[in-house]
DNA sequence: TACAGCCGTACGTGATAACGTACAAACGTA
DNA sequence: TACGTTTGTACGTTATCACGTACGGCTGTA
């Protein structure tokens, strides 16, 4: 029977590697985890694929989420974004436009994008499709001028310098109340496809 | 015998969620993604949980990566750093100093730094401790002057304005070789514990 | 009213994940 | 050298995961 030779095999390395730097053995781990010592083992050789259960209980002892665990298989490398080369956002809505600066890459853990928003103008119009995917989250700093974050119907008032962090899968827009151009830095990270 | 109560449901719900939010039968995904039909039934029930080999082909099925799929359950709100309340970074190299923009919650998937870099200066030696997690990934954004990234021992050129996506695990620092102060905006996604 | 088609779920079976125990090798100490 | 301890792994058993099949409930069409 020709074992189908799933690639189980990374996590289990990242498994050892990360139980050894904190410098625990299988049991200390099973203690930690409340997975067996031997299940361990297995998983680390890559001779079984735990269930999420035991895996969560896993990524657990080595004080990790699962999801940041799973996360480290993928990437890699330097990826440069010159200034001239930066990606246009479409201007949908006047008085509102921005630059994608971040690699158009897959796999992306964070998207950085600068918004300029002219004098009484805003992201997107009230309920307008702005709402990113869900599970993504949404860091912004107010780089100049002042704006106001519109938040699952709730109103944040943001000076310059301020900084804001929420769930971009909810219902948002930023609004320009001020008489001056606002630039707005923005950091969508963790989005899922299926906009 | 007491069923122990596991708390698999959030997840089975959310893979419901995303398989009708792309309009998909359970047959539909179970051919997309290599599960049968009635174990994605349960799955989504929470009435098992599912190996990593099979979750990893649902996650897939929903085109998703499975780290992805894990990370919807976490964090929640909106959360404000105002201007003043920035956290000064600790001054350890002379000629470089930093603010911390997102807040000092757990759970975070984005650190956003601010470091101003001296004419010569450099954040952290040659081979110092400035490197981060196993898995952390970073993209600097240039917000004045030059810098140069040393990263794994390759130099980049940065000018005002570039952006630059990189492994933050591996061996890196920047530095400013020219006559005026240089502001680098950072965000460090997906880091661990365990520094 | 039928019938064809799909939906999601209950059932029974084989595969395997996860446990507890027991073992051989490597280490430190007396 | 001999012993106690710890390391990681092999073994056999039980729990449960994952499959294929089959069923009742809806929807739309003739």
């Amino acid at each position: 029977m020709a074992t189908v030779e799933q690639r189980t095999e990374p996590l289990g390395s990242r498994i050892k590697a990360l139980r050894e730097a904190m410098d625990m053995s299988l049991r200390d781990l099973a203690e930690r985890s409340g997975v067996s010592a031997p299940m361990l083992s297995q998983v680390e050789r890559g001779e079984t694929s735990p269930t999420l259960q035991v895996a969560t209980k896993i990524a657990g002892g080595l004080e990790l989420r699962l999801s940041q665990l799973l996360r480290l298989d993928e990437g890699d490398s330097v990826s440069i974004v010159r200034c001239e080369a930066r990606r246009k956002g479409p201007t949908t809505v006047t008085g509102h436009s921005y630059e994608l600066l971040s690699p158009p890459l897959p796999g992306q853990r964070a998207e950085l994008s600068r918004h300029t928003l002219a004098p009484g103008a805003a992201t997107g119009g009230a309920g307008d499709p702005p709402v990113h995917e869900p599970g993504s989250r949404e860091t912004a700093l107010v780089e100049a001028g002042a704006v106001t974050l519109v938040c699952d119907n709730e109103r944040f008032a943001l000076g310059t310098g301020d900084c804001v962090t929420f769930d971009a899968d909810l219902q948002h827009h930023f609004e320009n109340p001020g008489k001056e151009d606002a630039i707005v830095l923005a950091v969508v990270s963790a989005g899922l496809r299926r906009s």
